[in-house]
DNA sequence: TCTCTACATATAGAGAGCCTACATGTAGGA
DNA sequence: TCCTACATGTAGGCTCTCTATATGTAGAGA
């Protein structure tokens, strides 16, 4: 798929992978992939500069680990990440009902 | 709404527009906003510029006419960009249920 | 007459965010 | 030894949208 389009909907994908569990880059560009049936393949160089983005901006928490010799990042959802999820996802409802109304417009 | 999320979906909702009659860009702006219910708000600096590169991309054919003193630019959908726009179609309902199997899994 | 709004198109420059390519390093299997 | 999987990160480029601005006509209202 054409990653590209993705733009703006990147940090819903994160904050929402995110929801029920802790997990490192590397866990979540695979979480990605799998949840999606194989359809989003996010490369690296997108999904590290994000999660620095989301942590700035106060919406994730990132802590470093050594995990079988291998250091990793493990990112969690704070509050206020939960309540901007909420908010990214009816902004995505609306924007879908949005573009569908025009692209599928219900013949009647 | 957020247009800027529209990133790489604007040309598919001016080829929809077209799909049925050929506008010019001032109606085609009103088009997206009456067909949305409103959701849809694009400022002319974004619409100008992509009916052109639509144009270059061979999807439409512009041509000018003046109506009631007023200088128009009429475009309608090539039979290269009928075709575009069945593609763009399907890449919609790709993108929205890859993005929606990651932000609202039926839980099961 | 003047002014305002709607109609109508267009460009320049800025900003955001995703991509490719590259750099670095460990662990484990062939 | 070499390759693959694991794991994170940066630099630079590209595309597309946005804001701001420019230009001009038609028609309504003061």
């Amino acid at each position: 798929m054409n990653t590209n389009a993705l733009h703006g909907h990147m940090d819903a994908l994160l904050l929402s992978v995110l929801e029920h569990e802790p997990l490192h880059g590397y866990a979540i560009i695979e979480a990605l992939q799998e949840r999606s049936g194989g359809a989003l393949a996010v490369p690296t160089g997108t999904v590290y500069p994000a999660l620095r983005r989301l942590e700035r901006a106060g919406y994730l928490a990132g802590e470093w680990a050594t995990v079988g010799g291998r250091k990793r990042r493990t990112y969690r959802l704070t509050d206020t990440g939960r309540t901007a999820l909420a908010g990214e996802r009816s902004a995505w409802r609306e924007f879908t009902a949005a573009i569908g109304s025009v692209l599928e417009p219900r013949a009647r």
